[in-house]
DNA sequence: TTGTATGCGTTATCAG
DNA sequence: CTGATAACGCATACAA
């Protein structure tokens, strides 16, 4: 392996020197930088990474921990965005990139996953499906070690960051639209976690819309379970004008439950994951850019590690409407 | 942060012996190995990997390779099993695995893709998706440079694996099954890629049982597109007695598109992704365990790297039929 | 503006 | 079986 120093041998200048041109620190003359960097490529020099980050005790290294328990498949789609998002924007970045599974960690105490992650000289967490449950993580964002995104939680301090759409908004939006085009009063509310950051703020905008149209809605935790909702929605369903939910996936139980029932109710649903283009029938959604929300959220953990402090994002989202053509082509 | 040096002090051991604990070499007394871990658990001493992999030149990380351009859905659900399975493997065996997309090396020479996994300190590469015209890619493989595990494509060769099912046996399987309960003699083949390696090896195994049963076969290139399938289906469709894909999402594209043209015809499917519960009708296919070839693809990749010669390892599939209620609960 | 020297935390070689 | 000590490739404070 050719390394700085026969760089520096062959360009004719020291070690250091060369390490300078290639950190672009200012104070050198274009003169050495061009023999610097003719050295480089005429040897194909490869800067080493390990090398670096030993020496300057930084890694740029961040894990993205995702929660994958349930082998549910638009689910897929939503983490392969993220990760998508999060890996492209991070090789722009420099940075470099691991992923992790909640699985993977799922039995750590709070010191073995910060030796875990110090092991791995991880400087940076992105942590996407953080539960308030989860009180071994909390406790890990919340030491400080580690500068710290989250997406689609609430948390923000020194070093911990926070990005997610406006959910109660969005769940006002949509729902107000979808209403708009189907009248109706007699609602079923399929809502996600009891205790979840984003089913408590979608909750809250339902709610918001309940009150202002003075609808009559039954709500229900559909733990975000496709099998839940069609529970739910063949039992209370009959009785109902309409079912908003708090995910696609649940719209598309429930879409599929009426369908099996033999009746008609509109279904409204949220995430816009191209699934519902299969479902059956044209359902109002709110639709996140995944892709991008990684993508911020690498870039704001990037602000973090460079000595930033802690902010509040909120990303914009669309109402649209999906069908098997559009997702197809 | 706490190093080797200090747990040598705390344990009154020299910084070597206790690399040899951590290393589980031999001729270490038991006396000392206690020693050397009490101390190491009382300071909550953490190797640092950065420095292991400069010193010892071996720094166990490797790169899985995946192609993704088209966002489909079904196909974030392959990938996912892919990753999950690498991942986990990965993390059993202490190495460390990035996860790169094709994108992100698209525009790359082979020089510098070298470059490019050499400062990553890549020591080897698992590839899914690779495929014959890309010729970077392949060059790179070649070259090698790194310990190289191919998914779902030939070319094993000194520190080469290739691991795959038997795609051939698969498809004449399934296609059998699949004609077993539905007695048909015109049949539209809808093939994947025209120079693929997959397709190819299932177009060979359906041409074989046409031979032996006297089929007749219109045989048609999809693309692996759901959109191309069902164009297909809608001008091929009519006078035959069924259709056999070379991928669910072609089958779900024609199962789709015989639903709209209001005729009905059989539809046969290959891989197992779950969106086949959605497609409306249960469908015969093959079940692939993505996870489990991913998982053993890392296996190999290691065995690899341990100095290990290549070799064509073929994973064994299953013929299942989908249904919604299968992949919901 | 450039060069020298030291250290980052390990591993590995070789003496003892 | 254990202990010095020289690398590994680079960054950086400091001297020139």
């Amino acid at each position: 392996m050719v390394s700085i120093r026969d760089v520096a041998k062959e360009a004719g200048v020291a070690i250091s020197t060369v390490s300078k041109v290639l950190n672009h620190y200012p104070n050198v003359s274009e003169e050495t930088k061009e023999k610097v960097n003719t050295a480089i490529t005429e040897l194909g020099f490869v800067p080493n990474t390990i090398a670096s980050a030993l020496s300057s005790k930084k890694t740029g290294r961040v894990a993205l921990l995702i929660d994958v328990d349930r082998p549910v498949q638009a689910v897929d789609e939503i983490f392969m965005q993220y990760i998508t998002g999060a890996i492209n924007k991070a090789k722009e970045k420099g940075m470099d990139i691991i992923t992790v599974f909640f699985t993977m960690i799922a039995e750590m105490n709070v010191e073995e996953m910060i030796r875990y992650f110090q092991s791995q000289s991880i400087e940076g967490l992105i942590i996407c499906g953080f539960s308030r449950e989860d009180t071994a993580l909390g406790r890990l964002v919340k030491s400080g070690k580690f500068k710290t995104v989250l997406i689609d939680a609430p948390g923000v301090g020194e070093n911990t960051s926070s990005i997610h759409i406006d959910n109660a908004k969005a769940q006002y939006e949509v729902a107000k639209e979808f209403l708009k085009k189907n009248t109706c009063r007699k609602i079923l509310y399929i809502s996600g976690k009891k205790s979840g950051y984003v089913s408590e703020e979608r909750l809250k905008g339902m709610k918001q819309l309940a009150d202002e149209l003075g609808l009559k809605v039954l709500i229900r935790n559909g733990d975000f379970s496709e099998l839940e909702a069609r529970k739910l929605t063949m039992q209370y369903a009959p009785d109902k004008d309409a079912i908003i939910c708090a995910s696609d996936m649940m719209a598309i139980g429930a879409m599929k439950a009426l369908i099996d029932m033999d009746i008609y109710r509109p279904v409204c649903g949220f995430d816009g994951v191209s699934l519902m283009g299969y479902a059956g029938k044209q359902m109002h959604t709110v639709k996140q850019d995944f892709k991008k929300i990684a993508s911020n959220a690498v870039e704001e953990l990037s602000r973090l590690m460079e000595g930033g402090t802690g902010q509040d994002i909120v990303m914009p989202h669309k109402l649209i409407r999906i069908k098997y053509l559009d997702v197809i082509s």
